[in-house]
RNA sequence: GGAGGCGUGGCUGAGUGGCCGAAAGCAGCUCACUGCUAAUGAGUUGACCGCCUUAAAAGUGGUCCGCAGGUUCGAAUCCUGCCGCCUCCGCCA
């Protein structure tokens, strides 16, 4: 949530956020609301303070005429307060509906096709013979089952087995240890000139309350069918650990001695997957369920948008370990995400499509999240501020893997393990057993 | 799921109808003093939301003792519901 006052006197720049983010927020609505608000919450601190003042004198004398005043007003003040209560909530909602401010530098632009790619790395993976796609390869090693897992869960669930199976925790294992580790953090920290602060690590639940899940900014009206919802409990499944982690220090103050305070969770990630009906039908690309690895920052306004520079030097880092060939997009207006002042994508090779597919995230929101979430920092003097709030994501299970299995292929089928996850594996090939 | 207890500021903890935004201690900040990685003394320090203000400060009004209601002229204090924590029982990986 944007803070008012700035809406306010920023009305242009709002305007244009929400034309170019594609937004169908109704600003003017929110704008009349804010105006009703304030005439009732001046309104009924009047009613307040006259009784308050009443209160005071009864106590020195009781006074019969002065009892009945108060008592008509209680009445005034309940009704206002009703009124209050309902401008107040639908407030809220028209504020959330309105974006956050892109950065100066990002592309404006109405959709993916608008993305600007910043920087690649390695070349797209060279064979001497055609190569076959994950599904294809996972199907011949037997490691992946499609086609049970319909008959168990449904379509884009999959089980994934052997190789497959020590792979996603290879990698876990893989980004946890690294980001855990001062060495690799402090010279990552370095290049982009951040604190070397390593990441504490977290297994966060994968539940939340709707109330939490609209506070992060991810859950409006228009998102609820992309979530999977409880049907006995008022409780969703979460998109992202990012959804339980930026929300861990809801309604708390930071202090400015802990930050850059950075977490990287593990958790399984639920999506409905609704609006992509016939999109990336074929493995395990696009499913309901799969495992992420994501890191999440607090730091001051001073610092994150080094940090979110930061966040994205570690996806870097890691994809360079894991040797697949990748491209930096910055998102274009129209791409990103709601909260979002600025999103780097990575898009990493895939030879079974001969493409170049988002494999992770990296999402600046300055104080959107923290603001409703009610996240501050507090400052040695007694001052404090929102917290800025950087996600990112580390580790992708379902799609890593894919871009490893079809980047690693040979011709036989079988896969070579990238060599940093061989400890973890305890083998430098994934064959038929 | 059943029975009982508890929920006060950054922390510990007092407060059972108005003198309480809340004692005291700790912590923090400022100053003084002492040459030893800190002790001692004095002072000081809650958060949030309106209004005012170009902005901030100041000023001013309001709210906050788990949350939401209720009783009362008046609630941290009494009542109801909810949430959370603890103890015991049940269930369970």
């Amino acid at each position: 949530m944007l803070d008012i006052k700035f809406i306010r006197e920023n009305l242009d720049k709002v305007r244009a956020a929400i034309k170019n983010k594609n937004s169908n927020a109704n600003l003017d609505h929110a704008l009349t609301l804010d105006d009703q608000r304030r005439k009732l919450i001046i309104e009924s601190e009047a009613i307040r303070s006259r009784r308050n003042e009443i209160t005071a004198d009864l106590q020195k004398e009781k006074k019969e005429d002065l009892i009945e005043e108060s008592k008509k007003l209680k009445e005034m003040l309940g009704m206002k307060e009703t009124e209050l209560k309902e401008i107040e909530a639908q407030w809220l909602v028209a504020m959330q509906e309105i974006p956050n401010i892109p950065l100066p530098d990002v592309p404006v632009g109405a959709d993916e096709t608008e993305n600007q790619v910043l920087k690649k790395w390695g070349e797209p993976t060279e064979f001497k013979f055609e190569p076959k796609d994950h599904l294809q390869l996972g199907e011949a090693l037997d490691i992946i089952d499609m086609t049970r897992a319909v008959k168990i869960s449904g379509a884009r669930f999959g089980f994934k087995k052997g190789g497959a199976a020590m792979l996603d925790a290879a990698l876990m294992q893989f980004a946890f240890k690294a980001l855990t580790d001062p060495q690799i953090i402090q010279q990552i920290a370095g290049s982009v000139g951040v604190s070397p602060k390593p990441f504490i690590p977290v297994l966060p639940p994968v539940m939340i309350k709707p109330d939490v899940y609209t506070r992060t900014g991810r859950l409006s009206p228009q998102d609820e069918d992309e979530k999977y919802k409880m049907a006995k409990d008022e409780l969703y499944l979460i998109g992202s650990a990012e959804h339980t982690l930026v929300a861990m220090h809801m309604d708390e103050s930071i202090n400015e001695k802990d930050i850059p305070l950075r977490y990287v969770g593990f958790s399984t990630c639920f999506r409905r997957e609704a609006g992509s009906y016939g999109k990336d039908t074929k493995g395990m690309l696009r499913v309901h369920q799969f495992d992420k690895v994501e890191m999440e920052s607090f730091t001051s306004a001073a610092n994150s948008l080094a940090e979110h520079k930061f966040l994205v030097a570690v996806q870097e880092y890691l994809m360079q370990q894991l040797e697949l060939p990748y491209q930096v997009v910055i998102n274009s207006t129209g791409d990103m995400g709601k909260p979002n002042a600025r999103q780097v994508d990575i898009e990493t090779w895939l030879p079974g499509q001969k493409k170049y597919r988002e494999t992770h995230s990296a999402d600046y929101m300055t104080d959107y999240q923290a603001r409703r979430l009610n996240i501050r920092i507090k400052r040695a003097d007694g001052s404090s501020e929102y917290a800025h709030t950087n996600d990112a994501t580390g580790i992708a299970m379902s799609r890593i893997p894919i871009a490893i299995m079809e980047n690693n292929q040979m011709e036989d089928g079988s896969i070579r393990v990238p060599k940093v996850l061989i400890p973890f594996i305890g083998s430098d090939v994934i064959k038929k057993q």
